[in-house]
DNA sequence: CTGAAAGCGCTTACAG
DNA sequence: CTGAAAGCGCTTACAG
């Protein structure tokens, strides 16, 4: 039993349409999530009905109704200087279509807010849920699964996947610099990187590739998240000032290259014969820099819409496990 | 009535929760929504049985019960390059401590999703609704308000708000930055922006200012969204080529102003002695440039708290009408 | 401090 | 193609 409360809004529902179209609230329902089931003159008044109320349907009301939320979660770390942008918009674009809604959420630098909103997301019963870190607490990987969402890891080859996966190797991206850097000639390599799970992936790939190139030295320079230009600069000049030598350096971001080149010019060092630098995400103003920046290239459209479609087709069947790989986009800097 | 479809998860019910802890529904929902109503003894064993049962309350049913979806929709156009990250972050944070869930949307570069974006918004029933654009269509505006939701207008001053507005003015960012060109003696004054209404705030600011000051002739490039380094690169190397001359540029964002340094030193020009340049948004990168980038910097943050605070708080009462104001950071750029 | 019961606004299996 | 009715999983006014 409840008291309307002193009503604010005027909202009219479901049933006050049926009431105007003189028709019944299924037929309303039906008309709106099924049109081709309803006759031709019954569509046409129902819709002129939602128009003179300005109905807007109550997805609450539905999603509990029909356990179809049309809800799809995407966490990432953090919004700003995300290299998840693009996937993110591909894959609103095709959600949006497909009506569905996507509800993103922020779990922090490190994932510090992981546990929370995982519980907050899974509150609002989503279909699916798309993970663009690693989930490794056995707990939240449980709780994860028994939700009965679809749920995607993106942007990376776990080894123990939840369920779908659509991503690239970290890997084989330092594997993939260490090799270009040899070709140039590059010996004295240089790391500078965040900390993150999956910059260390692609700093093993990078030296164990060098190693078996006969590089055995390999000089890293660990930064804390998030990255930044200011951060590139501090850590190629504490580099420097400390003797360090390089005549390469693979950078954890395009943010950091950035830095790492300016602070290079400034010291008069010269990009690329005496320092070659690779960044990686291949952001937009990596090709209007002076010297224009090499990065590896992931293509997030891609991702973003293989996603999308994993969702949208719920088709059974055992999960998907799909590498859309990397492209090293050779410029200037190396 | 329905059959219970090959359920693929299970998820437990509040009713299981309380079967477990030997109360009733109603009591489960107490010790979960106001602990503090409920006896120390009776609220330990429901915590118990929830731990066990790993019950996730269902917000659709919640909300949907208590017209409360605890669910706050940000409209923003696009996610890369977006200047109202730190807005949204630390909007974010506010809202999950007091229990919110913020619904991200994105409306596009051109907002030309906006009436759909705004109808699937209003579905989920929010109880805030955050712009970041404009919205001028008076049957969209309508739509807004009719919902009950809290409706705020941030980074902006609009002659007629919609309801709470958090922001500044853009016209008199142009009159300030115009103000610091003639400082320096600039004269010949350029313009490289958007074709966004705000911008053109700004521009219209800026060359008013200008005039009153006695220049009366400031040249502009006009550039589609979204801003960008090449964009700005691609402005100035335009202007020159066409035989412009310029002493000072304003900048729709320092992606922009970024290009146009990177064009001016590769033809030589000095910055700032032949060219100053001011960016606007003070994006994290401003500061770490060579030369450095003055820019007019907006608190982001402040507005999310603000906008976050006026939701958490619902206090009754007039809207809100807020100037967070701006600051010019000089830089040597300059 | 707690329970029984109505109701939130939809969807859908069933029966025509 | 359409309607009557049950049910989705919660919340809350009411009554103890």
């Amino acid at each position: 039993m409840r008291r309307s409360a002193a009503k604010t809004a005027f909202r009219p529902t479901l049933a006050e349409v049926a009431r105007l179209a003189k028709v019944s609230p299924a037929t309303v329902s039906r008309a709106l999530n099924n049109p081709n089931i309803v006759a031709e003159e019954t569509n046409r008044r129902i819709q002129e009905a939602v128009r003179q109320t300005g109905y807007v349907p109550n997805l609450l009301a539905g999603g509990l109704a029909s356990s179809r939320s049309r809800l799809v979660a995407i966490i990432v770390p953090v919004l700003a200087r995300s290299v998840f942008n693009e996937m993110i918009e591909a894959m609103t674009e095709e959600l949006m279509a497909a009506r569905y809604q996507v509800m993103l959420s922020l779990s922090g630098h490190q994932d510090e807010h992981l546990p929370a909103i995982v519980d907050s997301v899974l509150a609002r019963r989503p279909e699916g849920i798309i993970l663009t870190g690693m989930v490794t607490d056995p707990l939240l990987r449980e709780r994860l699964v028994s939700t009965g969402a679809t749920i995607i890891e993106t942007r990376h080859l776990p080894g123990e996947p939840i369920q779908h996966v659509i991503g690239f190797s970290h890997h084989a991206v330092g594997v993939a610099v260490a090799q270009a850097f040899h070709e140039l000639g590059r010996r004295m390599p240089l790391i500078v990187a965040p900390d993150t799970v999956r910059s260390l992936e692609r700093q093993n790939g990078f030296t164990k590739e060098m190693a078996r190139l006969g590089v055995r030295r390999v000089s890293t320079i660990t930064m804390p998240m998030p990255s930044s230009v200011g951060q590139g600069r501090a850590a190629l000049a504490e580099f420097l000032d400390n003797g360090g030598k390089a005549d390469c350096v693979m950078c954890g971001a395009d943010w950091q290259a950035h830095g790492v080149i300016i602070e290079a010019q400034r010291r008069g060092i010269r990009i690329p014969e005496d320092l070659a630098v690779f960044g990686f995400g291949n952001t937009d103003f990596a090709e209007s820099m002076e010297p224009s920046l090499s990065s590896v290239n992931i293509d997030g459209r891609q991702i973003g819409v293989a996603a999308a479609q994993i969702l949208v087709e719920r088709s059974p069947g055992p999960p998907t496990f799909r590498d859309v790989g990397f492209s090293l986009i050779r410029r200037e800097s190396a």
